[in-house]
DNA sequence: ACCTGAACACCGTTCAAGT
DNA sequence: ACCTGAACACCGTTCAAGT
């Protein structure tokens, strides 16, 4: 019942390195990483699985082209005066490009080849700490702290998937229903009294830490 | 060929929930969480994987259970006076155990189920938290950006597996190999200088960073 | 109560064959 | 040069059948 003739009316793009990748990333924002298969990105494609070998070399290639393609996201550090506000820039479009792209972050830990988008942000930062004064072995520290932070948070937010208020309540809920009332009091009351409480918004808690650690790494600079 | 009386000479141990988590999390160690299979998991138990679902509902549940299995090997902060020494510790504990279990990093995305061994942990946090002095918000943004930075930083370091500095020495040329020499100046100048150098570990930027915010969760700890 | 065999609807990847 | 069909060795999970 298919029209034999719907390779002539709708005449297909041709495939291509970066098409292959910029499907793969909007299937895995929309349905998740665990469901993105070969088969079902050709299919998105409009293409059998076997094509998308002649532009990746296997599915792990995808997959480091994918995060690659996450990193190119991210904002650089700008130059200019204040180098806390650089750092808090790109921190915070980090965050962001993350947020998008949450199965990027578990995706972090198995890939050890890293694409040119993730080495020319790494370059980036690392030039603009050394601008801002510090010494090499402080800008391997604060590199590491930074980072460290920024991708922990972002791991902290996506196994946390609270939108709204409502979620946040409901989820709280169902996980404190599966054990002893008070068996957790502490965890307990913070959540109570603090996180289900009208005004309360995860993002903010992650300014606090990053303003800390800048702070931190300002007073450090100059002591090596 | 194979004996048929293998059953009546090596009487099975009975599975159990436990026994199951236990062998899939040394699996795990062993092969790592993607070649981690039902059936696979089945084998190492002597058994069908389909034994397995009397003890775990589905392959979900199973990683769940995997991962507050690490939890618990991670030591709750202690009580007494320092607190910044417990919380010291505890995240060094932390950073052992994620470093023993690396696979469990990339897992905590996509869990929103925490266990008991999880949720215990949690709470022994805030509540030495709060016997130190500090606020419900205040214990809310330490808790915060203490975790995130612990495994951001286990994230980063599963990432970039050098155990020896031959091994990175080795990682770094594979990377930079394929790119043009000078692309990443700064990147480059970092790793040459610094990370290759013989004394350099790693580890080292873990205590920097996690000082770091210690001494800036005390000097804020009574401005709210 | 617990374990199994067969079956179903999937995977990643290869290879020879098509255009 | 790029795409495909068939095949191989795998997956998670169900279900009826065994003990």
């Amino acid at each position: 019942m298919a029209p034999p003739t719907k390779r002539a009316i709708e005449p297909r793009i041709p495939l291509s390195r970066e098409r292959v990748l910029l499907t793969a990333v909007a299937f895995a924002d929309e349905s998740g990483i665990g469901p993105l298969s070969m088969r079902k990105l050709g299919d998105a494609l409009g293409v059998e699985a076997m094509s998308l070998y002649n532009h990746v070399a296997n599915k792990s290639e995808l997959l480091d082209g994918m995060v690659d393609l996450v990193f190119s996201e991210i904002d650089l550090p700008q130059g200019g005066a204040d180098w806390k506000m650089a750092m808090r820039q790109r921190a915070v479009s980090a965050r962001r490009a993350l947020s998008r792209h949450p199965w990027a972050i578990g995706l972090m830990e198995s890939r050890t080849s890293p694409g040119p988008a993730t080495l020319r942000h790494h370059d980036a930062v690392i030039r603009r700490l050394r601008e801002a004064g510090f010494s090499i072995e402080m800008a391997a520290h604060a590199f590491s702290v930074l980072d460290s932070y920024m991708y922990g948070f972002a791991l902290h937010e996506a196994s946390l998937p609270f939108e709204t208020g409502q979620e946040t309540a409901e989820l709280a809920q169902t996980i404190m229903a599966r054990f002893p009332v008070d068996a957790y009091p502490h965890l307990t009351e913070l959540t109570v009294e603090h996180v289900l409480k009208p005004g309360y918004d995860y993002s903010n808690e992650y300014e606090f830490g990053l303003d800390l650690i800048l702070d931190g790494l300002e007073t450090v600079r100059d002591t090596t």
